[in-house]
DNA sequence: GACTTCAACTTGACAGTGTCAAGCTACAAG
DNA sequence: CTTGTAGCTTGACACTGTCAAGTTGAAGTC
């Protein structure tokens, strides 16, 4: 009963991550989608704008699941700066590794995205955890410096990551290896 | 003459590069590249194991270009620890606009590419453009560390540049921003 | 010189892809 | 009852990467 109230457009929008999330990029196929979906092979088109359609809205699905991770790390941490800040990469870091294909394709130049609002608002609420965090932590003219200055730092840490460019042994010793960098570049500046 | 003396290898990979900094990865195709090229379509898998080889030798002259840049931008500027630092991430950021497409692909899952020594040798000269500028400026036991945050957070800049989510005015006001990042992180300990 | 070998390339085919156009069907509105 | 229409299906199209077989031409061998 329940599974035939959920829509069409959820349930490929779950395929879809599925299939992402497991094959890789070139597993997320419309018509592989709407096959595992059971539907048609033209099904998607009325529920999306095309295979970038269903990208964007898989996205926006993704920005949600982004945010709530990096908060519930921070909610786990000292509410310290440096508590917080490390917390907020370790969150950023974990969500870059656990949905791998999902995250490169939410960082994609906004090109490759169809236009959607909702994608936009998850995108943007997911960088609002950081702008807050920056705005409690770094008042001053210099605050939006500091933002953009720890997310390049996670983001590439992220990015390096996951193409296997730094190679540390484990999870857990990326975090200790990223908590180190953190350090040396005493960069919330209390320490 | 000369013209016909090139191989037709060589001459796949240029019109690859071509098509992909053109018209992004979409462009890149097998078909086109052979067609642009003036030979059947079936040609390139002799010289390329598939669209990954032919992609995978692409990447192995983008890197070439890569390590070039950053040391041009090195050599004309001060020689100090500050200077050097500045200029290779001027370097690497002109690199991932300039050739954008390219810069994408370069910074990809090893899986996605076919194995080929040329590439990692590439990319491993490039990478030691780096490595060697770590090494004179931050001997001792930190210069791995030193050496992945400089790493993270030029290529986190350059990524978050290239899709739109910092938007300096111009190349130059995104060399300013970086340089003030820089100078907030009290990167090199000197200042 | 005749024959063999072989690498480079062409031709033709195949399954898979995204997308479009037309038709069907059930349900809501008038 | 009629009309519309949203949701879906069917069928087609051009395009993709890849494979198999055939062609060609030049180099080497007897």
């Amino acid at each position: 009963m329940q599974e035939s109230e959920i829509s069409l457009r959820d349930k490929l929008i779950d395929t879809g991550l599925k299939l992402l999330l497991e094959g890789g990029p070139e597993a997320l196929t419309l018509r592989k989608c709407a096959q595992l979906a059971g539907v048609s092979h033209a099904a998607p088109a009325h529920h999306f704008a095309g295979l970038r359609g269903l990208k964007t809205a898989m996205v926006g699905r993704g920005h949600e699941i982004f945010a709530q991770m990096m908060r519930d790390e921070m909610d786990a941490a000292p509410k310290d700066k440096n508590g917080q800040i490390l917390a907020i990469c370790q969150g950023y870091i974990q969500f870059s590794q656990q949905y791998r294909h999902l995250f490169n394709l939410m960082f994609v130049p906004p090109a490759e995205f169809a236009p959607d609002p909702a994608r936009d608002d998850a995108a943007k609420a997911s960088r609002d955890v950081l702008t807050a965090l920056c705005k409690q932590h770094f008042p001053g003219p210099n605050q939006h410096f500091y933002e953009i200055a720890i997310w390049s730092l996670v983001h590439g840490y992220s990015k390096l990551l996951e193409i296997g460019r730094v190679q540390p042994g484990s999870q857990s010793q990326a975090d200790i290896e990223f908590a180190k960098i953190l350090k040396l570049l005493d960069f919330p500046g209390t320490q």
